[in-house]
DNA sequence: TTAGGGTTAG
């Protein structure tokens, strides 16, 4: 009677991840002299496991002198569950000839979708097909997911199709595989096919559509879920959602959503609040950001580092650093993200002895190998500060080929220090053999080639840009006032209030051309088109008319929020810079890649972006 | 004893 007793103590154990309580039991059993019981011994290595102790998981796994495939099969997955899929394989070779069983199978697949080696997997898939489990479905469920998560979504399709009795876990394996690789109508398609649908089926194709960048779709499905009034018994599908505002710098609907947090009683989850730290900071609001973060009663390093890249994005480098300081003497230990928003801080500050400190630090104090943002990041902080040969150094000593945006930092460190001969050294470089794909990098190349007179040059990386600028989206414009969002695109003189806003603009244009000398810097528009008409395209660039748009309605002395498609032009930052002096308002805009605050003439970019 | 859903950069 003592052993269906302690079973069943121990499954209570891992159903409710109780660590000591398991400890306490595994003693009692040691002391009972049944610890030998392999029914037991194989249940403890499965508690552990499921409690996130591996390590006593495999010390228990070490000491047994008979290894059944159960014992296998869950020392296997208590690895798998903490995290330790490396481990895992490496287990498994130990082995020295185990013939895996389903349950093996499924933990080995397990653990190269973890790991995302395809090479393993498909070695893996290869035995597995060829041993006598060959038609288990468990196994094919998680070969589904191995195959979705390393991005092979045709062959996870194609063992899915070989399912003989799908349920709602291998369905929705196969629907989280097409969500994520952003292949929408198969996702949609399946979805609707799914007999029995639950919270994980909805909560896969939701995230999937997050993202993939899909955060349109992922919220009109969240809205299907919760009018056919699935209970969100978990707060997993939130964070998806919240993540969806953030990306949308979505900020009504962000303050909703935070809204339905609140009420389903989450909003003490850690994952949840790094969420919205994440989402307020994405909306431009560092305030309410900050006021997450210091209502949290546990942190852990992500909450940490979303406030301070929120802070490293806004500007507030001397913020983002005193937080990381504050992080650090609270042991919290900093990962590969959190350098790259203290070294992106730097560099828009131009702290330069701080950022090579950090950088080191980063390897020497925490055994993290810089990626290369982090390279790209400190070039970026050299450049900036005027030191391009340590920068062009710093590129040829990398252990890694640069890509389009390491070259581009370092082009614009050359444009703007006006060392001409270097930046067209480089851009000739990228021209013949580089091939970018980034639109702004042609109007970067053709700036450079601007400034020596190539203009043959010149012409070249125009070309080159109209050939790409068929697949090019439309610039767009949006402003929230007063809890609606309007939104304006490029060149659009249909608008109801378009002679105010054309008024307003006029009137900023012939101040700023009579008190602060400006002149409309058409560099920025490479078509083929005179003076005039450039300067026509500059002035209906949509996010002036979403500023004035915004100071006409919006709330006397409140920010003018703005989120752009695409990067903000050059030109228009010098005058959205006026603007805020002219007004005394702040604007705020989010573009493409990076955040603005502009106040009294100035930027908190400080010019570069 | 095995399979599915979540947060920070870009």
């Amino acid at each position: 009677m003592l052993i269906p007793h302690y079973l069943h103590q121990l499954k209570l154990c891992a159903r409710n991840r109780t660590l000591t309580t398991a400890k306490s039991l595994h003693a009692q059993i040691v002391k009972l002299g049944i610890a030998q019981c392999s029914p037991l011994a194989n249940t403890l290595v499965n508690v552990y496991g499921k409690c996130g102790s591996a390590s006593h998981a495999l010390q228990l796994f070490d000491e047994m002198p008979q290894r059944d495939h159960i014992a296998w099969a869950s020392v296997l997955t208590a690895l798998n569950q903490a995290n330790l899929s490396g481990k895992t394989l490496s287990v498994f070779t130990s082995s020295n000839g185990l013939r895996p069983d389903d349950f093996v199978y499924s933990a080995l697949v397990k653990a190269c979708a973890n790991l995302g080696t395809i090479k393993h997997g498909k070695q893996v898939h290869g035995n597995f097909i060829v041993s006598e489990y060959s038609h288990d479905d468990v196994v094919k469920s998680s070969l589904v997911d191995m195959y979705a998560k390393c991005d092979l979504v045709d062959s996870a399709k194609a063992v899915f199709d070989s399912i003989r009795v799908k349920n709602t876990i291998s369905w929705t394996a196969m629907v989280s595989g097409f969500a994520k690789s952003g292949r929408k109508e198969e996702a949609l398609e399946l979805f609707r096919r799914i007999p029995v649908k639950n919270l994980y089926s909805w909560t896969a194709l939701i995230s999937g559509f997050v993202q993939s960048g899909k955060g349109l779709e992922a919220f009109s499905v969240f809205i299907e879920m919760r009018r056919e009034k699935v209970d969100i018994l978990d707060p997993l599908v939130l964070s998806s959602i919240v993540g969806a505002c953030a990306n949308l710098a979505a900020s009504i609907a962000g303050r909703q959503v935070h809204g339905l947090v609140i009420a389903l009683g989450f909003d003490s989850c850690v994952f949840i609040s790094n969420a919205l730290i994440d989402m307020y900071a994405k909306c431009s609001d560092v305030v309410a950001a900050k006021d997450i973060f210091s209502r949290m009663r546990h942190r852990d390093v992500v909450s940490w580092t979303s406030l301070i890249v929120g802070m490293a994005q806004h500007g507030q480098a001397e913020n983002a650093m005193a937080l990381y300081d504050d992080m650090v003497s609270h042991g919290v230990k900093p990962n590969e993200v959190t350098f790259v928003g203290l070294i992106y801080a730097c560099s828009h500050v131009g702290f330069v002895a701080k950022g090579r400190e950090l950088f080191q630090s980063m390897t020497k104090d925490y055994k993290i190998r810089p990626s290369l943002q982090h390279y790209t990041c400190l070039l970026d902080l050299l450049g900036r500060s005027g030191l391009l040969d340590e920068a062009e150094n710093l590129i040829h000593s990398m252990p890694f080929p640069p890509d389009e945006p390491t070259w581009a930092a370092l082009l614009s460190a050359c444009k703007r220090q006006g060392q001409g001969q270097m930046g067209v050294r480089i851009a000739d470089y990228l021209l013949s053999s580089f091939k970018p794909k980034d639109p702004s990098t042609y109007i970067l190349l053709s700036n450079i080639y601007a400034s020596a007179s190539l203009w043959g040059k010149v012409s070249e990386a125009r070309r080159k840009l109209g050939d790409m600028e068929v697949r090019k989206d439309p610039g767009y414009s949006s402003v929230e006032v007063r809890k609606e969002t309007e939104v304006f695109y490029a060149g659009e003189t249909s608008h109801p209030l378009k002679h105010e806003i054309f008024g307003l603009l006029k009137e900023f244009e012939e101040e700023m051309r009579r008190r602060k000398g400006y002149v409309p810097d058409t560099s920025w528009i490479l078509h083929d088109m005179d003076e005039q008409e450039k300067e026509k395209l500059l002035f209906w660039h949509s996010e002036r008319s979403a500023v004035a748009y915004g100071l006409l309605k919006a709330v006397q002395g409140t920010p003018i929020r703005i989120v752009k498609n695409l990067r903000v032009c050059g030109d228009c930052h010098v005058v959205l810079k006026h603007i805020s002096e002219i007004t005394e308002r702040e604007i705020i805009v989010r573009d493409a890649t990076r955040y603005h605050h502009f106040k009294g003439g100035k930027c908190s970019c400080n010019d570069f972006w």
